[in-house]
DNA sequence: CTGTTAGCGCGTTCAA
DNA sequence: TTGAACGCGCTAACAG
């Protein structure tokens, strides 16, 4: 590792190699129309002088950086590990090079502060365009073509990739009613969000489809987070008439279903079934393995860097609106009444 | 979100304003030699046009971008995501934004590519300073200021955040001995790391500090994943003088452990007890929660952001290495024999 | 095949 | 207090 003082520009390599910039700058992009003396010359230069071109004058001047943004947040959560994982996938597949945006912590910067932290991103030709993960404000004027991942309305403006909320819920609600239960207790999500909604109407529907009357006392608020699943658990316990599964609105409200249950000593699944939403990284390792819906996580961010690309390309998207399908994952947490 | 044809430069913004692009300049930087009106009046257009200055153009004319890179080998493991979550936090605090870095999956990219690919980060004026997560090799020529997390060997030329992991596993091993374990089994991590062989130094230097004599049938290869530890844990358990106690590597093998356990129908802490190193987000979940050594890698994040921030402003740091302390975190995985 | 030249969008002199 | 002109490092015409 070491530094040097000025980095060393196109122009130094064209002239400790006896050529123009712009041979330089042909050898720097792969054109065809240089002969096979010179390529092999300005490649040496360019090794021995450790040049490498800058972005950002590249970007300015091309208009293509073949980079990608995605624009998270926070990276704190697994969701948006699991997002990270899924678009760094697709990334390493094509040509293109990714960057990570967050600003900062979500509470640290108002959101007009924001936008233009985002706007400036996406116009100042660092990207050639962006994947932006909800709940972030997305509603800014840009140039580069932008994909958002579970955007928090039901109709976006904006090519998105969203989850099946709704259905995977009453997958959830059909697995555990198929089991025999009809006392089915409900933590939702942060209901600011679609998402959250969305499944709180899937485990409605899935009680209909059951034909199961709907007790409010079931339903209990959460935020999505593992403490805010405790008190509503609490509560559902403390019922005159418990509920005999609880389906909790994500994965980390299982968790948190899991210490309440096990703080009034009772046994997962043997005394109370539970299933989450999500399939994390993580409910894999929870004792007893959690039983889950897949939304898919990773992937939708994979799909999600497949139509940024096809919409650089120019290409038209064949749906401006892709639906990711959920799947129950079976594990050890849930069983039969 | 709207979408427009062009961006809209300084030059439209000084046109439509009645100004000069570099009055427009000056507004934009804060210089104080603005009358109030011309100021109100750009600024009143500026948002207007919803303009917002170029990165790219900025970052080339002025070498200075407030961007922080972070290039990581990979975004898979949660230790990564520690990483990324320290420096986020350190990131929110100060005034510079993130750039998260990472060339896809590693094996897709030869490392003369990778070299090359970083280099054009550093050196493209999009970052001022950069935080380089080892195992990525860091013997490349750079204009920016850089620091090494975990730097892969032991006096880097380089500033650099380093975990102390003999001392660390010495930790966990007078832990296990003060519980009265005699036996005690050790799986390494990837033994091409420098960290991994720390913590095996600091197993028999724990071992020796007890005055327990060496065995080396107790110690079983693996390389830090999950899958790599269920196998040595199954030799360790078929041993004829079988240990008590099995310290992992990692959290991530220490999980592998507890995978073979089960599988062998032993009850932890009751018939073994395990120890891991690292702390990871995941180990709290872990059933019964994972006793550990936390190496603070979030804090490694964090503290390498203030050590590139402080080379950027030219300043001297002081110290040239920081060497982050290890911390025994007791939960439930170990008991007394 | 190669060199010359004109900007890309911005910050920064230097005059006015 | 403001504006004109230059250049950051590079690519893309257009010549030769």
């Amino acid at each position: 590792m070491k530094r040097q003082r000025k980095s060393v520009t196109i122009y130094d390599v064209a002239q400790a190699a006896g050529v123009s910039v712009s041979t330089v700058s042909r050898v720097l992009n792969g054109k065809a129309d240089v002969s096979e003396d010179t390529l092999q010359q300005v490649q040496k230069v360019i090794k021995e002088l450790g040049f490498v071109s800058s972005l950002a004058a590249r970007g300015m001047r091309s208009h293509r950086t073949n980079v990608l943004g995605l624009i998270m947040p926070d990276v704190e959560s697994l969701y948006s590990f699991a997002v990270l994982r899924g678009v760094n996938q697709a990334i390493a597949q094509l040509h293109y090079d990714l960057i990570v945006y967050t600003s900062g912590d979500s509470f640290h910067n108002d959101s007009a502060e924001k936008e233009a932290y985002f706007v400036s991103l996406l116009n100042g030709n660092v990207v050639d365009g962006a994947i932006v993960v909800a709940p972030v404000a997305a509603n800014f004027t840009t140039t580069a073509p932008l994909v958002i991942i579970d955007p928090n309305n039901l109709s976006p403006e904006c090519p998105a990739v969203i989850a099946t909320n709704q259905v995977g819920a009453m997958q959830a609600m059909q697995y555990l009613t198929d089991l025999g239960h009809r006392r089915i207790g409900f933590i939702t999500g942060r209901l600011d969000l679609v998402s959250a909604n969305r499944r709180l109407q899937g485990y409605k529907d899935g009680l209909a489809a059951a034909g199961i009357p709907l007790d409010e006392q079931l339903i209990q608020i959460g935020d999505y987070s593992i403490s805010s699943a405790v008190a509503p658990t609490r509560n559902l316990l403390a019922l005159p008439d418990p509920p005999t599964a609880i389906f909790a609105s994500n994965d980390m409200s299982a968790i948190g279903v899991y210490r309440a249950a096990e703080e009034a000593g009772l046994r997962i699944p043997e005394d109370l079934s539970v299933i989450g939403f999500d399939n994390l990284h993580d409910s894999v390792y929870l004792n007893p393995a959690l039983t889950t819906i897949d939304q898919f996580i990773s992937e939708m961010g994979s799909i999600a860097v497949d139509m940024v690309v096809q919409l650089i390309k120019g290409e038209a998207l064949p749906k401006h609106i892709h639906k990711m399908p959920t799947q129950l994952v079976i594990r050890k947490s849930c069983r039969p009444i």
